[in-house]
DNA sequence: TTGAAAGCGGTACCAT
DNA sequence: ATGGTACCGCTTTCAA
């Protein structure tokens, strides 16, 4: 038996109407009865119920976050992100998290997109096809992807990588191997492509290995390859596979920076918490999260602006995994 | 524009009545209208609108999760427990992150509670009777944290600790240190009791060092004051706590596990990528996640049954950083 | 077996 | 400035 707005309407003596005029536009009824609504809402407790106003106003002041894995430490981050920013539009998050499974992704965003004003959507896998006809559902923010005239956030990585590899060079590495994440993630995809340019640009030979999967482990088997190609500085996708690179090189007594240097993306934690730290190139993790929900309420404001984006700066975290360990 | 009930209902030539029952109690239809709907579903893509259901029965689909901090590599576990759970049981999940401010958490709990058929919440610090309070707002179950009768998922700390204290034992400690973490959180408590009772049996002695913040920082910070007791084994309050410690003894040169042994709570995923690896007491944190929908969910089936609760078992990941260091 | 109609908790339009 | 009323999308009596 919640505390309905015709409690309140009773309480106040007067219609339904008013009490919801006084919280939606105050300035649309006198002083004297606003005050006498607000006594008998503060008194009985009353919110409205979103859902109920909702359903007329066609704002459910709810907002839907996708992400494809919540473990994988560059998430949370963005979550918070979001959460946070959310909340100071007085927004609610629903959270899905699809366990890296396109085809829940897509069934996910249909199952929220009644729910919801609009939905932050991390899918770097799904295909653009597939991502366009959601599109008709709700409107979708991207993150971390660029499809079509899709509004999304992304990082800038051209500048991050190019950032690497000037640090690299700087320290007189003539030969670097990238390890690339998921074949199909837009991410590696960029990555690779500035890395080419990059390389090429600066007269340094690029060397690809295989494919790993965007993990601790891929990182780890990942390691025995980039030792046999003989460079001398290595790139993981990700902080997740820099690590296993880390942890393995660790194993077979290679020594970082020393033998080889070592470096990641994203700046997660654990970045500066193993030994040798790891340098990275951080991604803006919270302001990706913000700028995706900023876009989404400019998005809501604003319909006819349908394409918009937000390109946000990495910028290169040095630790002691390149060059000369650090004199303490 | 999106496609509501009366649409199916012209598109099949029936009520929307009709469209209703044949969703939720097919067996009340006639088969062959059953078929025409259905098919009207499908073409059009027909998907009911939750909000405007639950209106009239109550029953939302939905249900929060609030959390601390998403940061902390604990909860993410926990989260996606939830979430996976939860929509096997087709329900989609709120989450707020309140940033670990308890305050914060009442308010979400009370503009929640109208969209949700229940909470669940992971609150260390909030006082009793706020807690308490909230009850009336919603159904809750409280995540690792007991109070009164209140529903609760929680996992067996003394047992964990007792498994703890017999290794440090086994190898040979006899003064052991335990870093705690914020004063008032329920599992630090409950750590706290679980150790003084378990080293005092072994006939151990315990020393307690001052409260830290429950992260990597916290843990740097007390290790020179840890080092200082002299003891030669140390366990902190949660894994990061511990991996600060790992760190400042590297910086330090104190040799781990040689001259002193580390532990930690949670089994963070960073554990074991660092170097000694880190042991630790493994909580079990997707299964808490799930755990906790199931209560929910046992509790919204059968209200009378108020008081349930479910305690979980944690057990020892030995790795590294206690004991000899193991031959390669 | 099916449909008409009322109503869930709000908002917004139209009167007054 | 305020109240009456229709309606948002759906479910659920109640009759037919």
């Amino acid at each position: 038996m919640p505390v309905t707005i015709k409690d309140v309407a009773r309480a106040a003596g007067v219609s339904p109407a008013t009490v919801s005029r006084t919280l939606a536009t105050p300035e649309l009824v006198h002083a004297d009865t606003r005050r006498r609504v607000q006594q008998a809402v503060d008194a009985l407790g009353y919110k409205p119920n979103r859902a109920a106003r909702g359903l007329i106003t066609g704002r459910t002041g709810n907002l839907g976050l996708i992400v494809p894995d919540l473990t994988n430490p560059f998430f949370p981050g963005v979550v918070k992100g979001v959460q946070t920013r959310a909340r100071e539009s007085d927004y609610a998050v629903f959270l899905a998290d699809t366990d890296e499974d396109p085809s829940a992704e897509a069934d996910v965003v249909r199952n929220l997109s009644k729910q919801v004003d609009g939905i932050i959507l991390c899918s770097p896998r799904m295909s653009e096809e597939e991502l366009r006809s959601l599109t008709g559902e709700t409107p979708i923010v991207m993150l971390n992807r660029r499809v079509g005239r899709m509004p999304s956030v992304t990082v800038n990585s051209a500048d991050g990588i190019r950032q690497a590899v000037a640090h690299l060079t700087a320290l007189g590495h003539r030969r670097i191997a990238y390890v690339p994440g998921p074949k199909l993630s837009w991410s590696n995809r960029e990555r690779v492509r500035a890395l080419r340019q990059h390389t090429a640009a600066a007269g340094v030979e690029l060397v690809e290995v295989g494919n790993v999967a965007p993990q601790f482990a891929g990182g780890v088997a990942a390691a025995d390859q980039v030792l046999a190609t003989g460079v001398t500085a290595v790139l993981g996708y990700n902080d997740l596979v820099a690590l296993g690179m880390l942890s393995r090189f660790a194993a077979r007594g290679v020594a970082v920076p020393e033998r080889i240097s070592v470096m990641g993306f994203d700046d997660i934690v654990l970045s500066e918490m193993v030994n040798p730290s790891l340098t990275t190139l951080a991604q803006p993790k919270e302001q990706t999260g913000r700028a995706g929900v900023d876009l989404l309420l400019q998005l809501l404001a604003d319909p006819e602006r349908a394409f918009s984006r937000r390109e946000l700066e990495s910028h290169l975290m040095v630790r002691n995994s390149t060059g000369p360990a650090p004199t303490p």
